[in-house]
DNA sequence: GCCATCATGTAATTAGTTACATGATTAG
DNA sequence: CTAATCATGTAACTAATTACATGATGGC
């Protein structure tokens, strides 16, 4: 189970809200991992009651908001140094393409356009990510893996467009 | 939920086992999705009932192989190419490279020594799988699938070994 | 004043993992 | 004959999703 280690991972990174950790999820986290908020409001309550996140500040709207504690940071980095990772990876949209032979050229243009206009959707949102990144006086801690997800993308880029152009 | 449809699919591409099943989870779609035997015979037994497999041979040590039928690959059809992919990919590899910021540079550059070494023994899987396909006569149906796995195999080994020069 | 969004929570259900359990066959 | 692997199944538990529910605040 990632959801701790990865709420902890956001807080660590920056402090925030229960609903700013669900935005995080789908703006930074969302190729890794995601959670609803239905999941997120009771883990914090847990990691709270092991010490390893507090709340640091009350806001309007009776919002908390929440840091790690040194404890918390010191379980991440047992987490990350000394435990194996899991890497049963979940991902629908390859499982799709697995399967794609099953369909009628016609039939797996139309899905491979799909994904591309998905996959170009993705990229253009790393770029921007990126973008802002480097705007901020460069040298972000994230820029690293940010770039690993471009790379990434335009590999599938390329691909879905050679199987556009064989297929169609 | 994509485990029903995995399964259809894996036995559109050849009949099986469940207990094959399990391990084709492992061979060919492990970076996509995967499933322990205690939830594909229950899972079996439902695509029977709603007439989408059906067992085709009683073979030895009670088993049984499974074959999907006309209205399981029209479903897979339907599946494919009327229903929105599910993008909440969940990768824990990838979202620990997300906070390896976290950790000392020393600690940074084993974990990323760790994880080139586990992407080499997958790129050499991957080779093996691709090398194989193409010695039965060329053409494999998923052939294009495993030179996406490949080239994105080859990107994230590249990625790694830059963060390990840099960091150490 | 009222609507959109911020913000948090619980309940019910479904999906997935781990543990328990058993028997058949084959290779050495 | 016996150990490894093939082969299937259920039970107990944990994780995750979907549905239900409520209230606060800021902008118009």
């Amino acid at each position: 189970m990632s959801l701790p280690h990865a709420l902890l991972g956001l807080l660590a990174s920056q402090p925030g809200t229960g609903y700013e950790l669900r935005q995080r999820f789908e703006a930074s986290l969302g190729n890794a991992w995601h959670a609803s908020h239905s999941q997120i409001y009771p883990e914090l309550g847990r990691l709270e009651d092991r010490g390893l996140v507090e709340v640091i500040a009350h806001g309007s709207r009776r919002s908390r908001t929440w840091a790690v504690t040194a404890d918390g940071r010191a379980e991440l980095r047992r987490w990350l140094t000394e435990t194996e990772p899991n890497r049963d990876v979940r991902n629908e949209p390859l499982l799709r393409g697995f399967l794609l032979f099953l369909l009628e050229p016609e039939e797996r243009t139309a899905v491979l356009r799909r994904e591309l206009a998905a996959a170009e959707r993705e990229g253009a949102a790393l770029a921007a990510t990126a973008a802002e990144l480097d705007g901020d006086g460069g040298a972000s801690r994230f820029r690293p893996i940010v770039d690993l997800g471009l790379r990434s993308n335009a590999v599938l880029q390329e691909w879905l467009r050679e199987q556009v152009g064989e297929a169609g």
